[in-house]
RNA sequence: GCGGGGAUGGCGAAACUGGUAGACGCAAGGGACUUAAAAUCCCUUGGGGGCGACCCCGUCCGGGUUCGAGUCCCGGUCCCUGCACCA
């Protein structure tokens, strides 16, 4: 043990390279860090997104993230929880795929020696992690249980294949989920998607979708990513209205002019089902639209207009969804068909155009262009007709439609709608929703647009879709004992645009015998979304190192659902929706007995550098190594935190690390030279409970910088005239400091005579007799106007505050008689309001 | 277009349920120590006026509520961010 250090040779300045390496290695000898997943008490499990290990290295982004997230685990490690804080990687995916191939290096050489790379860094960075139960998605000893998780989906009828219009970057040559297509243009490479049609797996997350949304109500998360998830779940409520064919068989050409008999004409009536969240509008509708693939456009068309139809469907077939930007300009052809308007009884034409979307609702719209945008714009270009059905308190029903009137709030009221009129929009909506159950015309409907999850992807960097393909037997799942479905280590991996993924050319892979019938059989040679991979990390943590399970259900139970979980918002829907969709998928076959993984969760800001966001074409990329090198762990952490609230992000700038610095150089001397005797100064003792209360209130809040700042001015109290310290004062602070400097915190922990690690001390209590002050300043007002302040007992009476104001010379002066009327806040304010006011 | 967040000194930022705006830190200026520099320590630092005690103005802009507004309400400007023809 070390003696206490009372030495003059103290610096001013401490070695922070040596001391940090010191610990480092004392807490990797020691394991400090481990966790007792299966005994420890008071279980806390304190998760950040695990990263993708890039070729570049840790990103001061993920540092930030982690730092917040370690000082949370650190601190309720310090409150007496047993905490979990574990660490993995992300490693399989396009990115990966995309670096490997640029660089000519197989990933499976690649990731490993980047994962190397991040685990010094991360280790360098003095994070509070198990390494014990670290996890890479690459691992066949991980994804063997991803692919198990695709069979659980599969088996309970949760995974299907259809043929479906992807999103396909000509550039990378692979299908794109939705969510990586931004404005019609690939999210990585920015090259025009188009559509192509191919088979796909894809998961029922639609079933999930009213149970997502409602079970949002119930989490402790930032609004923000809650908001988020609600849009993209995207709940609306409508009605289903069926629209019937005028005449189909008159139009729909010779064979069937043919029928004549009665009910050969109703087996061909025909029916467009739309939806539509205005159904108290109907009267409106003056036309109806297809989007240009529907299922029905076929048979409605009439001969004289098949040629046009047929030449729009094939130009928008494969329409790039660059064209889905948002236009004024409408386009769409007559399919030279009618339906009757279920309330006016009145034929409308029936088009097709490509502003209405086949994946939504049923994909076909009644347009009202009166009280929509979109249907007025259409309207005006092809010239049909505009009805008000709705009108705003001044207006009548024959008020002119300049533009679209949208306004569904209850002031406006239906017209020109039969016996609906005057109702207000709500109840009207609710009538003829009513009104058209009762003619069986259509019902109320509540849509999502949530689309199913696509799963495929047609690459070679991700766990291979365990399934099998038998020409007797169809479709196998591959037997779990099969599992994993290692990914073979191929040469040449460069996807083509046959829309196959690169395994497809490897033959000794793909040909194997079907499970069941023993006969010839092909694998599935498409991978799985990364997105998958991350869907249920959280829960292989605690059972890492255990082959047998892919999650032991006591383990799980201890630990989960994660009760802190940190990470950014871009991940805040796709990621955190399919996490809790896996969840709940669990939850109801009985592997996990909650329903959702994440109890709280917090999205943490962005650091930009210099006002500016960072990027390597800016060259203005914070790599961590440098400045961990330059001022030490400790220091970086500290600053990170410190440059503004967690929940926002801030603004990095390489002359304030400086400051934080200095405050360390500071601690370090002041509890180096610190005296055990001497007396105990009250306002020092005040100030240290204040300091106290405010540090344990702001760290479960995230609100690192002001806690750190409240630290500041403790020890700038403690300092002030060059006073040398007690132990008692600083001993303390040496604690509240450790979630932020764990190694200098840990150095002066042992100077001060402790033996065992400082994360093993309780957190300091706040006493609040010890905090509470005899004298306080009171702001005293004049008419609102600050004109000074009163030294006050803290329970003074409002005579008694009044009175003390009055003494003042520079207050008396505003306040020319009696105030008229007096304002007393307790241990705040007195505000004296003069007569005139 | 719709949703979310934001605008406070030269800079990063504080400010409890409306109650002394600018804590803490950076930078800058001055001083101490030093042969000198670095480091360290002390002081000053929102703008304007005054020798001074003090006074006036000030939280994106315009209104409002209130004894009192950075904070609440109405209207507007700008910035960042997510989704984008979802009927």
């Amino acid at each position: 043990m070390m003696e206490r250090s009372t030495a003059p040779e103290a610096a001013d300045t401490y070695d922070a390279a040596a001391l940090e390496k010191k610990w480092q290695g004392r807490w990797d000898k020691n394991g400090t860090n481990h966790c007792d997943v299966a005994f420890g008490s008071r279980p806390y499990y304190t998760l950040m997104m695990f990263p993708y290990p890039s070729a570049e290295g840790l990103h001061v982004g993920n540092l930030f993230a982690f730092t917040g997230n370690d000082i949370h685990g650190r601190f309720q490690r310090m409150q007496g929880h047993t905490v979990f804080e574990p660490m993995g990687y992300d490693a399989f995916g396009i990115h990966s795929e995309n670096y490997a191939l640029k660089v000519g290096v197989n990933p499976m050489e690649l990731i490993p020696k980047n994962i190397d790379n991040f685990r010094r860094q991360l280790k360098s960075a003095g994070l509070m992690i198990d390494w014990r139960h670290e996890l890479s998605t690459t691992d066949p000893k991980y994804y063997k249980w991803t692919q198990w998780l695709f069979l659980q989906l599969l088996k309970r009828g949760l995974a299907y294949k259809k043929k479906a219009g992807v999103n396909w970057c000509p550039n990378d040559k692979t299908v794109l989920a939705n969510e990586q297509v931004i404005a019609g243009e690939c999210e990585r490479c920015g090259a025009k998607v188009e559509q192509r049609s191919l088979e796909q797996w894809f998961f029922r997350i639609t079933d999930y979708a009213a149970r997502l949304l409602e079970n949002l109500n119930t989490l402790d998360w930032s609004e923000s990513t809650k908001t988020a998830q609600r849009n993209w779940i995207g709940r609306s409520e409508g009605a289903d209205i069926r629209f019937r064919v005028v005449d189909f068989l008159e139009i729909a050409g010779a064979a069937t002019v043919m029928r004549t008999s009665t009910a050969e004409m109703a087996a061909v009536e025909t029916d467009i089902t739309v939806f539509t969240t205005r159904a108290d509008t109907i009267f409106g509708a003056t036309y109806l639209v297809l989007a240009p693939e529907h299922p029905l456009v076929e048979r409605i068309t009439t001969d004289d207009e098949r040629e046009r139809v047929n030449e729009y469907r094939a130009r928008t077939a494969n329409r790039d969804l660059v064209a889905r930007k948002v236009t004024k300009d409408k386009t769409g052809v007559f399919t030279g068909s009618y339906a009757t308007n279920p309330a006016t009884g009145e034929p409308i034409p029936i088009w097709i155009a490509d502003y209405v979307l086949m994946e939504y609702g049923t994909g076909a719209i009644m347009a009202v262009p009166g009280h929509d945008a979109r249907d007025f714009e259409f309207a005006k270009a092809m010239a049909l007709p505009i009805v008000r059905v709705v009108a705003a308190p001044g207006d009548s029903d024959k008020t002119p439609l300049k533009a679209p009137f949208e306004d569904s709030d209850d002031p406006a009221r239906l017209v020109n709608s039969g016996r609906f009129n005057g109702m207000p929009v709500s109840k009207g909506k609710q009538e003829i929703v009513g009104w058209l159950e009762e003619h069986d015309r259509g019902r109320p409907v509540v849509n999502f647009r949530l689309h199913d999850w696509c799963i495929s992807r047609q690459r070679y960097w991700g766990p291979p879709i365990p399934v099998i393909y038998c020409d007797k037997c169809g479709t196998v799942p591959v037997p779990e004992k099969d599992l994993p479905v290692e990914l073979p280590r191929v040469n040449d991996f460069r996807p083509d645009d046959s829309g196959v993924s690169p395994l497809a050319r490897v033959e000794s892979w793909y040909r194997v015998a079907c499970p069941t019938c023993g006969g010839q059989a092909r694998r599935e040679t498409d991978v799985s979304d990364t997105f998958l991979d991350s869907s249920w990390y959280f829960l292989r943590y605690p059972s890492v190192q255990l082959q047998n399970v892919a999650f032991d259900p006591a383990l799980t139970q201890k630990w989960l659902p994660v009760n802190s979980y940190i990470g950014g918002n871009e991940h805040a829907v796709l990621h955190m929706l399919y996490s809790r969709f896996i969840t709940m998928v669990l939850h109801d076959v009985g592997l996990v007995p909650f329903d959702e993984p994440f109890k709280q969760f917090r999205a943490h800001g962005t650091i930009v550098r210099d006002g500016a966001k960072m990027s390597k074409s800016r060259g203005n990329v914070v790599i961590p190594d440098q400045y961990i090198e330059q001022w030490g762990a400790d220091s970086f952490r500290t600053y990170l935190m410190f440059l503004g609230p967690f929940e926002e992000g801030g603004d990095f700038q390489d002359r304030s690390i400086a400051g934080v610095r200095r405050f360390l150089d500071r601690l370090w001397s002041s509890v180096v030279e610190a005296k055990r005797d001497g007396k105990a100064d009250a306002a020092v003792v005040r100030k240290l409970h204040k300091t106290i209360r405010k540090v344990s209130e702001d760290i479960p809040k995230l609100n690192y910088n002001t806690a750190i700042a409240a630290m500041m001015e403790y020890l700038n109290v403690v300092r002030t005239g060059a006073r040398q310290a007690l132990v008692s004062e600083v001993e303390p602070l040496v604690q509240l400091v450790a979630p932020f400097a764990p190694h200098i915190a840990e150095e002066l922990w042992e100077r001060l005579g402790h033996k065992n690690t400082v994360f093993d001390s309780n957190f300091p209590a706040f006493d609040a007799k010890l905090a509470a002050d005899d004298i306080i300043t009171v702001a005293v007002q004049v008419n609102g106007k600050t004109r000074g302040t009163i030294q006050v007992a803290p329970d003074v009476s409002q005579d008694g505050a009044l009175a003390a104001a009055m003494r003042d010379e520079t207050i008396a002066k505003f306040v020319p008689g009696k105030p008229a009327r007096v304002i007393y806040v307790r241990g705040r304010l007195l505000n004296l309001v003069t007569g005139d006011q």
